[in-house]
DNA sequence: TACATATCATAAGTACACATACCAATAGCG
DNA sequence: CGCTATTGGTATGTGTACTTATGATATGTA
């Protein structure tokens, strides 16, 4: 019997812990305060204007429910703007706003950056096997998780604007 | 510049979405209603009954505040016993109850067989690789968590009792 | 022994991450 | 057109996961 030092679901979570400090420490040390979930959101609606809170929840891979929160914060700051979808009302139709724009431009580089942080203990080609096993787990995972990435087609607009 | 599905920080976080969701789930079809962090908790007071709060933290890689309410709920559900240190009384010494005892060695092999569905997608040296390089990345990266892991010696009992 | 320092647990506050249930609104179908 | 099913967002509740602050207690040193 293995000790849960060995096994996959403890040190997926100390990576994923690893992984979210670095982040945390890397912002706070570049005099910023986003929190990568944060991140992924501007950046689906940078990709995506005019998204709505159920298709960015899918298409960065959280909950519904999740993600309400997150806009919520993002707004407060100022970062993005809510309105009701005029094709549809129930939902709300999410734009960067220009303080986003320059924001999301601002810590992209930091962000990118910052990868290499995370796995600073591999060498560079064990680093590229993890990302690949990385990859193809997840991929096969998706339909497990509770909220599973729902890609979006690369050029497609938002259909609810 | 990468899209952020191409990014070690996301990749990490939806395997380990992934394996919180399969834990959950095999867990709510044994029957049985168990965290990981729970779990992991039940692990190392096993391993080193009369532990208190502090050092179980640090041996399973949580913060101390996050361990007193996973504590709070472990003992709620009859699992835990905690009791004032007698060496120190500032400490909470934590032990098994029978019942803790019982579910541990009935939720163990369980969660042992679970390990194998997070990784699915890969084949067996594929894992075996993945669990590799995971191991490496978080022994190099421990230090910059915030929560730590602080390695018991194997053989070391409980100084605080 | 007096005192500065460090440590254990807890409290309060922020931010996820999810389940569940609900309401408003849309969409599919006969 | 009316009915049913589905969907988008929110509200509520649970459980992490962390920060900072505080009180109680230990510990090291002068």
């Amino acid at each position: 019997m293995p000790e849960i030092y060995e096994m996959a679901g403890h040190l997926i979570r100390r990576l994923n812990q690893i992984s979210a400090s670095v982040f945390a420490d890397r912002m706070a040390r570049e005099g910023r305060e986003l929190t990568p979930v944060q991140f992924a959101a501007l950046t689906a609606v940078e990709a995506e204007p005019g998204i709505d809170q159920a298709t960015l929840a899918g298409a960065i891979a959280y909950d519904r429910a999740t993600i309400g929160g997150v806009v919520d914060r993002l707004e407060q700051k100022g970062l993005i703007e809510r309105t009701v979808s005029r094709k549809d009302r129930r939902a709300r139709t999410l734009c960067l706003t220009e303080k986003g724009r320059r924001l999301l431009d601002e810590v992209r580089p930091i962000v990118w950056d910052l990868q290499k942080d995370i796995l600073a203990g591999l060498d560079p080609s064990e680093q590229k096997d993890l990302l690949a096993l990385l990859k193809k787990a997840t991929d096969a995972g998706n339909a497990l998780a509770r909220a599973p990435l729902q890609p979006r087609d690369r050029g497609e607009k938002a259909k609810v604007l």
